[in-house]
DNA sequence: TGCGCTATCCAAAGCGCTTTGATTTTTTGA
DNA sequence: TCAAAAAATCAAAGCGCTTTGGATAGCGCA
């Protein structure tokens, strides 16, 4: 069933019948009823091709995940994001068009899907430091919006993120004030960008607090949980060991605690836990109490959000930089007490 | 730049400069390389939707998620999985349109694909048992595969899954081999097709060994972290408690560890654990010895192969119904060991 | 030389929709 | 009552591509 069929079948021009669905003024209300009943009726709906090269607008949203053929450690938040995006876009009517492809093949995808107009906008995942992605993308000319903030970039773009240097500068503050002072930090790989401004925002609590920085304490890897338990394995046995980890996932925590558990310590008592949680949904952190203490942030609330600014940047591409902080939220579990003395 | 434009650049027609760039024999080699050189200068990539318009080919493969308001579960699988398909999809210029809508407008987000032909097949997943959505997909026309199967659906389909019956049975065996008698099934909700299976594997173990079947050690629940913890905790504390675990996946599997460390008890020497693992890159069981014991099926494998069949099947829809059973893996780790005396 | 081939190339139709610029019908106002 | 304004409808162009059905040129061969 087409727009041709549909209208003469009702006796009207397609014209009409076009302007009656899409709720133009120029229509009679009782032909707009006759033409609602009989689309309903025969389910018809317009064909999305057909529609998108005469309006120019493709109605679809972009996003690029790239594989590297080792483990792809975005995942599990990318899922979340698109979860939160994918409500914002039907919601409003928006598909989302997906493309996985190799890291080498990055830049050629965004391309590929500006010059054949399939999609009315981008949205960045995981921007590293001095990411070029996002001066290439600007010169496709398609609106976008990045999860995350890259450092070293001129020019202004849209974006959201959560305050990650604050999370985690504030969560530092917190174990400081608890008596700790050997607190190790498991952070992501450093490339990304969050990762860097976690870093900081755990060096500058260290700072302010006037706590030495022990580097022989500071790591930087993929967050597995293997990660986790053999550095804290390895910190453990060390002369001075810390007393408080830092942890920037849920699932490295685990590791760490799978150490503790080895020497038979207790965590919150003997060695203080405090990791960043990304709020998976799948994947919730204890019960009413949680079993970490964390900073949280719901990941797929970011990915409404962001979706919801590229709508907005699409419908006037004109609007000024939006930028959108939100604030992660320190929850207090059980893996945290004082320092033992 | 479009094809017009790159024509009359070249001095040629439209025919002949989208014959040369599809390859067909009617233009002579020396104009080809001319093209191509043109339209790799200039950028030229057909416009996706007047090519579509055009052809009748949408050169995309529809997913839906349906999203509870609360967890969504299949998340992480779907990750991976989508991550595999995604790879088959783009090494044969295939997009993927994703559509994530509220679990009460699936069969509504199915239709409009099919009415808006903006997709030229269908990837399902999670079926349920008697599924109405392969009836619903069937009476739309469109190719498509299942991820999983549904009993008690008469009609034959195209579908990928894991023979998660038989990798429970071997498991069970397995565990009643090292001389476990109680066995406890941790497993998913049973409304999931693949859960049933997995139960009927479960039993069909003990059955054959003679091993008497003890219902109050059967649950079934959405596989949290929580779920695992609480049920073992509940089970080791009663007056005849299990002395194995057949856990569904790797989360509930680390609750059920939890548990057991509360107590002071030694996984793999006084109780043992089996987990099903979806074998998610992300979330590595251990190392080279792994953690668990575990039935391992790579998801990420299992979406590369359903999508390499949803294309065969686009290509010569009369196909015969094509059935792939992936076997799981057993692959022993640190989790059981011999039933304690 | 002229005919039939083949190798190249092209004009134009058509995919299903939106939208411009009429045209027709109805309503309004003096 | 009738012209002008408003309301409702329509025919046709156009979006950017593929593809059908020629057209043209170059070639071998009798």
């Amino acid at each position: 069933m087409n727009l041709k069929e549909l209208s003469e079948l009702l006796g009207l021009s397609q014209t009409t019948v076009s302007r009656a669905l899409n709720g133009y003024p120029e229509v009679s209300e009782a032909t707009r009823q006759r033409v609602a009943k009989a689309a309903t009726e025969h389910n018809y709906k317009p064909n999305n091709r057909a529609r998108g090269l005469a309006t120019g607008r493709a109605m679809a949203i972009g996003h690029v995940i790239p594989q590297t053929n080792t483990h792809e450690m975005v995942n599990p938040i990318f899922g979340d994001f698109i979860g939160g995006a994918g409500e914002t876009y039907s919601a409003n009517n928006y598909d989302m068009l997906l493309s996985l492809v190799p890291d080498t093949e990055e830049a050629q995808a965004y391309r590929q899907m500006a010059a054949r107009a399939s999609v009315d906008g981008l949205i960045l995942h995981g921007p590293k430091t001095n990411d070029d992605r996002i001066a290439l993308v600007h010169s496709l000319g398609l609106p976008f919006v990045v999860h995350g903030r890259a450092s070293g970039i001129d020019q202004p773009y849209h974006w959201v993120d959560v305050n990650n240097r604050r999370a985690f500068e504030r969560a530092t503050e917190f174990l400081i004030q608890l008596g700790h002072r050997n607190i190790a930090l498991l952070n992501g790989i450093e490339t990304m960008d969050f990762a860097q401004r976690r870093r900081a925002g755990f060096e500058s609590a260290m700072k302010n607090a006037g706590v030495a920085i022990r580097p022989d304490l500071m790591f930087s890897r993929e967050m597995t949980e293997l990660y986790g338990y053999k550095i804290a394995t390895q910190l453990l046995d060390a002369p001075v060991p810390p007393t408080a980890f830092m942890v920037a996932s849920l699932v490295s925590g685990m590791g760490v605690r799978r150490a503790l558990e080895d020497r038979g310590m207790k965590m919150g008592r003997d060695v203080s836990i405090v990791i960043h949680d990304d709020d998976l949904s799948y994947m919730p952190n204890g019960d009413t109490v949680p079993m970490f203490t964390a900073t949280k942030s719901s990941v797929r609330e970011a990915g409404r959000l962001a979706a919801k600014m590229l709508l907005d940047v699409i419908a006037d591409p004109t609007l000024e930089p939006q930028e959108l902080m939100l604030e992660a939220q320190l929850v207090v579990g059980q893996s945290t007490g004082p320092a033992p003395i």
